[in-house]
DNA sequence: CAAACCAATCTGGTTAACCAATTTTTTGAA
DNA sequence: TTCAAAAAATTGGTTAACCAGATTGGTTTG
């Protein structure tokens, strides 16, 4: 267990090492936003490491959007400018596992835009999505069995009628790690569950109404248990 | 050119058939949290598709939370459960490309909640940063070059003096595409630069005094110019 | 002399063989 | 029969060879 995560952190420094290198090398070369880097094959030679090493970092950098590679062509520097493209590198290489106060932080962030949007922007179809999440979730609690994935998915249905797909993404990348969190400090117990669902129902009506600021109001009560959970850890 | 376009969403659509089919077969041989994943080479099999295209596939599912991976052992189910299971990967299989107007509304809301964080948590270190992002941007604004660049990267220093880890990760998520979008439409203009001096000079002061609601109210007025553009496409 | 063409070369992507660690099975002595 | 030890099979990760398309530089041709 524990080989395993020290492998996967050096797996995650040698990466590290690849991208200061590659910075290094287009800061050296003077790469401008359109120019080409050198090839895979040459990158790994030159740095010593394993091409799929180097691919890897690559496509990281391709995540982030400072390197955009072309199939038989070449990999070439994004259109960001080198002075971004270096500061965004450093907040790259210094990035930090995310903790879970700043999931949280975040998530009530966007879900109290979300659900805004969704009373404003919200169709037929995202209703009848959200109201298949709400029975899903009501029918889990009053079986007295465990519902946090059933009351998540009703949060990402929301996100999904706020027609933001940035927030969207976002909402979805959380989601995995609040629910293990949730499921692990058992955040949310059987009276919170019951209390749920009138919860949940009210978000849904005000979305439904289209009323953004009641719908805004409600899910700021639903999280009000939440809220105090994640100050007091 | 369209050829690339052509062969990059045939990889993307290759990769979703992979992972809707990787969700079909949890789901038929009723995967459980913790439940190991057939073997990479295996479903290259079933699937009729490359192991790399598996891999690749994995890594996605895994970068949404679903999956996790141990060397020499196996792929298993995280403990996120069938039914979050079976809703995120439908969100994931219809997630659609970011959009302008999604990537701007939410910038402006992670914004408003970074600079007010800011304003709370900032160190010593953190106003060291960001003043130098602010005179790099006076500079090149001055001598009239252009300064997108270091504009964002004042922003960014602003994310990462909240101390909210993940905020920063989705403003470095998102700053390229902005960047990109915002040298494309000319959007940051001559006039606009010069008043953006004063008003970076604003919010720095606001963080610095740790006073949030000013900062809020600071980086609205820095926004204006920039919701009105937004609204107007 | 310029434009069209062609083959050698270089590219990222793909496939297959290999590795080290792990897990499962076999084995043989107690 | 039991159970520890060893060997065989299985795993994700890594490396190297291969592929098809793009690039390029020289050659030919009008």
């Amino acid at each position: 267990m524990k080989i395993e995560i020290l492998t996967k952190s050096e797996n995650r420094e040698i990466q590290n090492e690849i991208i200061a290198k590659i910075r290094d090398l287009m800061n050296y070369k003077n790469l401008e936003p359109g120019d080409k880097l050198p090839s895979e094959r040459q990158l790994s030679e030159r740095f010593g490491v394993s091409r799929t090493n180097v691919r890897e970092a690559i496509q990281k950098l391709e995540f982030y959007g400072i390197l955009k590679s072309k199939p038989q062509s070449g990999t070439f520097v994004a259109d960001i400018g080198q002075v971004a493209m270096n500061g965004m590198m450093e907040d790259i290489l210094r990035l930090e596992e995310p903790d879970f106060k700043s999931l949280v932080e975040t998530r009530i962030l966007l879900e109290l835009k979300t659900v805004r949007l969704a009373a404003q922007r919200r169709t037929e179809e995202d209703l009848k999505q959200m109201k298949m999440a709400l029975e899903a979730y009501s029918q889990k609690v009053n079986n007295g069995e465990d519902a946090v994935q059933e009351d998540l998915l009703f949060h990402l249905a929301i996100a999904k009628a706020s027609g933001n797909s940035t927030m969207n993404t976002f909402m979805l990348i959380i989601t995995p790690e609040i629910i293990t969190n949730f499921e692990k400090y058992h955040v949310c117990d059987k009276g919170m569950a019951f209390m749920g669902i009138q919860e949940h129902q009210d978000i849904y009506d005000a979305i439904e109404a289209q009323d953004p600021q009641l719908a805004k109001k409600k899910m700021k009560v639903h999280f009000k248990a939440l809220y105090q959970y994640c100050y007091n850890i």
